[in-house]
DNA sequence: ACCTATTTGTCCGTATGTATG
DNA sequence: CCATACATACGGACAAATAGG
């Protein structure tokens, strides 16, 4: 497991911190159970501040992925696990995808018109409008 | 086939009038070969200037999802066919995400990280990309 | 071969709302 | 507050392709 940073990069060092933890979740490379280095620790080999490595943790702590503990560290949930088996499903999709040319937007717009909670707004509902209203303005 | 508009959403009508027809798509009440109704027709049941309804239909050409010709009307394509069952294999992704507790941000952002990042001739896998020749001779 | 109707393609101008400076 | 630019939508007009009488 490696965790680099670009400090010339546009993303917030916080999120490419997360990213790159995400990403080792995804690829494998880090399991449920795993310790991640403390903050200290991670900051000095980083040569970042160590505020910024806590709001990464932090931010993975809100997504499920990472325990935190006070006196104990930082440890990797079983969550990571689920999602690494989902990311590989994700990998799948995507190839096939790819193989019939649908651009990454097109696919994550399907994406979220499958999600049965955001209605997407362009088309709101069955509602019945053939007619043309004309009294109604501002 | 069903297609509706809300005048009142801030969604653009033409952009309604093509999220309608892909919806009818990915839902597979609208399939290749079929033929979508006249912009004059449509435009007079919807209420809309004929201008908007051909700016959707030249917006879903350019997707590839329909085929524009003078004196004959709008056709579906068969890449229609295609986002049809990918959006099906979409479907099934999100209710598997779904069951997991991962919620549509984080799996549109694991579909995104997916894709590879095509720098050109950065390609040394034996992946077929099938080229789309457009240039057909009738 | 000619003509006509239909349908998309394309341009014009106008109006409106929004974002920007 | 005003000016500008842009996108959206409308209404109209004509050109070009297609189909059929």
């Amino acid at each position: 497991m490696l965790i680099t940073i670009d400090p010339a990069a546009e993303t917030p060092l916080f999120e490419q911190i997360a990213a790159s933890v995400r990403s080792g979740i995804m690829d494998g490379s880090i399991r449920a159970g795993d310790r991640m280095p403390t903050a200290k620790v991670l900051c000095a080999s980083l040569g970042v501040n160590r505020n910024t490595v806590l709001h990464a943790y932090q931010t993975l702590r809100d997504e499920g992925l990472l325990e935190l503990r006070r006196g104990r560290g930082a440890t990797i949930t079983a969550r990571a696990d689920t999602l690494s088996r989902l990311s590989e499903a994700v990998r799948e999709l995507v190839d096939r995808a790819r193989s019939v040319g649908v651009p990454a937007d097109t696919l994550a717009r399907l994406i979220r018109e499958s999600y049965p909670r955001d209605v997407p707004a362009a088309v709101p509902a069955p509602g019945p409008v053939p007619h043309h209203e004309e009294g109604e303005a501002r």
